[in-house]
RNA sequence: GGUUCCGUAGCUCAGCUGGAUAGAGCAACUGCCUUCUAAGCAGUAGGUCAUUGGUUCGAAUCCAAUCGGAAUCACCA
């Protein structure tokens, strides 16, 4: 930035006296010179040659000059090539940039305003009738991942959460439990407590399969089967006691979502995840229902004839929506409503990014469209970052189907590929027990984590389970060993001393400098587009960058003192700058693997 | 059917606010460990950027149409 908005200036001022041509600095669009041709930074000239009436490579020339000549302190040399002019820089620039700035310990990361309202994300919002799934992890990692990126741009969040724990498909569970469960728990059985839950929610989903096929084989048709079965009526029937409080089922209830939290918190945990606050469906429901109501009061919803409460947004472009059963009980748009109103009064947030799938982006429009019609001023502030999900090779994932891969299971299989491939590797020589077992939590989790969050947030992803996320190329563990590395070095060497005398660049040490450099800019791109992959691909461009100059370059053996010491310097930003990009994804980097 | 999103190497993905010869990784093949960690590095091979047209000095990128795929349009969540 530093380094770009002199040279944006200095463009400004030679248009300026070159064409009398007055442009805002900003305006100018200067690109990263490319890796074929010599330079540092770019001018595309064609839209200057012109007004200029003269060709591109005579405007660059006339340009170029006029650069040098009244820049010779930050601009070395010039070349054109067809209508780009580029720019080479003093190494002196960049090491200036290097001493003054890249080196502080907080490099690339804003300080939290405080006095500005925060950003609330939403996140993981899981049901609490069947455990996590790898749908949930990608969402999981994306939600805190793009929270800590936000944050690293310089403004509070808060990671927030709805627990959707009331409804007829968590009674499905509490049913399944009760009729053939007798009486077992997560302790007697020794399973966490949301597969236990889940396995209910299953054998529900396969009785009431079964008293369809009889109902029919007895002579109904398939809708008559699907609305009568006994325990379709059962389960309605337990909804409307949870609904009227009867004392067993809501001691049920609570019973079997305890169960359930301590299994997710277990997951949360493994993943390194956490939440600021958890909201639950439970209790903003009704403050949902009554929202409602006032606006019906103010005639900004109506009823129809079977007392349903709509709302008309055929003007937005959208449809009709019904917000309200006749009946009066809730449905998932209601809740959604009550939720914001409640964090909104808690947060007085600026923005809310609610991280949910794209099969969502009908109803968040939706929602939005009635938050404004309700006349909160806050509800242009609200934004869902909608993103793709994650299919495997036989297509979506679907619980009931039993096509799903558990998180939990993922998680395991992954730390313990990290132990195989340690092991086989033979790094784990001088390693403590415990520091063997964080380290493959570490990797097995890096691996994860990289794969999930590398690719565009927006984009559907692909993934096969029978092939094992891998720890070589483009990977977590590449990055990490990468960190690792540079950790070997530095312990091996003496103390670092400041780099204070001018010295030329290699190339690769030329090009790690403009890595760094990018760094700051690539936070707040990423934050500003809600997307984590961008950090993802830039630290692996580092890391990659920085192998090919661990190979050309010798760091210890260097014989010249100067080179010596500011390899070093540089090597440890570098390893700085993978570890706070690696923190931003969520993922942690060893000091040895 | 309406709306939205997607289509880049055999596979998984970058690149998309228009810029130079379209990049990585995996898989395949070839080299490099008595030298700071080979989870690495170097190299070979692999492309009609779905198709057609338009805008432009310049299009993978913008626009239109077509083909193919997905999501959604529930008094489910």
């Amino acid at each position: 930035m530093i380094i770009e908005q002199q040279i944006k200036a200095a463009i400004t001022e030679a248009l300026k006296q070159l064409f009398s041509l007055s442009l805002d600095p900003n305006d100018v669009l200067l690109q990263k010179t490319k890796k074929e041709f010599k330079g540092d930074f770019t001018l595309v000239v064609f839209s200057f040659s012109k007004i200029d009436k003269q060709s591109p490579e005579q405007t660059a020339q006339k340009i170029g000059l006029h650069l040098t000549q009244h820049n010779s302190n930050l601009i070395k040399s010039f070349n054109v090539v067809k209508g780009f002019l580029n720019l080479e820089l003093h190494d002196a620039v960049w090491l200036h940039f290097f001493c003054e700035y890249a080196v502080q310990p907080q490099y690339g990361i804003r300080p939290v305003i405080i006095n500005l309202p925060p950003i609330l994300v939403e996140f993981a919002s899981p049901n609490t009738n069947k455990p996590l799934h790898l749908g949930h992890i990608r969402n999981i990692l994306l939600g805190y991942s793009i929270s800590k990126i936000i944050e690293a741009n310089g403004t509070k969040v808060y990671k927030v959460s709805i627990t959707n724990d009331r409804g007829i498909h968590i009674c499905k569970s509490m049913l399944a439990y009760q009729l053939f469960g007798h009486g077992e728990s997560p302790e007697s059985c020794s399973v966490k407590g949301d597969h236990l839950v889940g396995k209910y929610y299953v054998i529900f989903d396969k009785k009431y399969k079964e008293e369809i096929a009889e109902l029919i084989a007895s002579g109904n048709t398939k809708e008559e089967a699907e609305k009568n079965a006994p325990i379709m009526l059962q389960v309605q029937e337990m909804l409307r006691q949870w609904e009227a409080g009867n004392a067993e089922v809501i001691a049920l209830w609570k019973t079997m979502n305890s169960w359930v939290y301590q299994g997710f918190d277990e997951t949360y945990k493994s993943l390194g995840v956490s939440f600021d606050k958890v909201y639950y469906e439970s209790e903003t429901y009704l403050l949902g229902k009554q929202k409602v109501e006032d606006g019906l009061q103010k005639e900004v919803f109506y009823k129809k004839e079977d007392n349903s409460v709509w709302v008309d947004l055929t003007d937005q472009g959208l449809d009709e929506k019904v917000l309200m059963r006749g009946d009066g009980t809730s449905l998932y748009i209601t809740q959604d409503i009550g939720t914001s109103i409640t964090r909104h009064e808690e947060f007085n947030f600026d923005k809310m990014i609610y991280v949910v799938g794209n099969e969502q982006d009908y109803h968040f429009k939706v929602l939005f469209k009635i938050l404004e019609k309700l006349k909160f001023s806050w509800a242009s502030g609200l934004y869902h970052c909608s993103y793709g999900m994650v299919e495997l090779p036989e297509g979506k994932m679907k619980s009931r189907e039993g096509t799903v891969v558990d998180a939990d299971d993922l998680i395991t299989e992954m730390i313990q590929n990290a132990r195989q491939t340690t092991e086989e590797l033979g790094k784990t020589e001088g390693l403590t027990e415990v520091e063997k077992e964080t380290l493959y939590h570490t990797v097995g989790l890096g691996a994860l984590k990289y794969f999930l969050l590398k690719v565009d947030p927006k984009k559907k992803m692909l993934f096969n389970p029978k092939e094992s996320i891998d720890f070589q190329g483009n990977t977590g563990p590449f990055i990490q060993y990468t960190h690792a590395r540079i950790k070997s070095i530095l312990r091996k060497s003496e103390n670092l001393v400041r780099v204070q005398k001018e010295l030329t660049f290699s190339s690769k040490e030329k090009e790690l400098i403009r890595l760094i450099y990018d760094f700051p800019q690539i936070i707040s791109d990423a934050a500003n587009t809600y997307s984590p992959a961008i950090v993802a691909n830039y630290v692996y461009e580092l890391a990659k960058e920085f192998n090919q100059f661990y190979h050309e370059c010798p760091i210890l053996k260097e014989t010249d003192v100067t080179i010596r010491n500011f390899r070093l310097n540089l090597i440890q930003v570098v390893a700085h700058v993978i570890q706070t990009s690696m923190n931003l994804l969520g993922a942690q980097v060893p000091e040895r693997m």
